[in-house]
DNA sequence: GTCTATAGCCCGATAGAC
DNA sequence: GTCTATCGGGCTATAGAC
């Protein structure tokens, strides 16, 4: 039989229910989304108690806060016919991390205006980066696209759950985009001929 | 100054009523979502009360499934080469016609989840059809991403908004994806040499 | 038939007992 | 510091007045 354990100093104790509170609001808010998460559901899959959870992050509010981010994207610099490996590059990161803070973000990002927003603005930076790094008249239109994609993608997998997506591997799901990001991005693809991309469009 | 109005049957009024209060609640169900759509605030932009939109519609799912719905999409079928071209028409179609009943759905798919179901089934029968014409042994991992594609731009697009997508005509759009959703069908964009889709990948 | 009033529930947030 | 009790408010849905 296990001995008493170690007695734990009240702020060791604290900072393990804070600990806690914050991993089932991630959890909760990533499966469920703002609206459908509460802090009761919270902190009852904290072992808590609503009136700690408030306590100590002040309001719902400010708990989503604080478990609802993005990963910052890496910068898109350098030549253009490498934007299009750097964004699938990141894609990749993104598919291979530990998304769900993210996934609490992104789904409650259609109906909370805070998460649209966030979200939003996270798409619309790196989409200038790419725009920029893009040779083409339309080239905010394609990196919004690009953006468009990539969301759609990661939403595909982990939040609709599609067949033959949700379970798919990360190097899968780049592999088979590539071709595509290259072909909006307007660069050769890995070792394809570059004046390909020039007329695609009759 | 204009006559009394001609006095309306009660069928008429009641007609008349419920297609005010369906328009209502499709325009807040597809800005707001499910979930922060309420019956009152439907009632209220319909010029009634909450009380006759419970006796009409039942209840509140019931009233967000009759102006929730997803345009049924045209079968794909056809030989494997038009595939691609078969679901850019059916994406421009989506792009041009009203969608406020498609937003509603789609607006609420991450959060409410008879929403999500729905959207989720639609994707996997055009899923199912377009993997079934494409000559890849990976193909329901490409007609998953393609269906993920849609599902972003038209997100992109209506619901976030997106800088330089959501001013953009539906035939630029397509024109952008083209080649992406026919590098991920492995089929050859229009007019472009055929042996070129066989080895993006290196 | 149309609308008002309210029941019944769950929520976020707060106050105060221990 | 931790937790319980409750407040005030919004909601869906229902019952009943006109």
């Amino acid at each position: 039989m296990p001995d008493e354990p170690p007695p734990l100093s009240r702020a060791e104790r604290r900072r393990r229910t804070e600990a806690r509170i914050l991993e089932a609001a991630r959890e909760l808010f990533a499966r469920s989304g703002y609206d459908r998460t509460t802090i009761r559901a919270v902190a009852a899959a904290a072992g808590t108690d609503p009136g700690l959870v408030m306590r100590y992050f002040g309001s719902k509010e400010e708990l989503f806060a604080r478990v609802a981010e993005l990963a910052p994207d890496q910068p898109v610099t350098g030549p253009a016919e490498d934007v299009a490996e750097v964004l699938l590059a990141s894609l990749g990161d993104k598919l291979r991390g530990d998304l769900s803070g993210t996934l609490a973000m992104l789904r409650s990002m259609l109906t909370h205006p805070d998460a649209g927003r966030e979200v939003r603005a996270a798409i619309t930076e790196q989409q200038r980066q790419v725009a920029a790094a893009i040779p083409a008249d339309d080239a905010v239109l394609r990196a919004g696209l690009i953006g468009a994609i990539t969301l759609g993608a990661i939403i595909g997998r982990d939040l609709l759950h599609l067949e033959g997506v949700r379970d798919a591997k990360a190097e899968d799901i780049v592999e088979v985009l590539r071709p595509a990001i290259h072909a909006i991005a307007q660069s050769a693809p890995a070792h394809a001929p570059a004046e390909l991309t020039a007329d695609l469009a009759p």
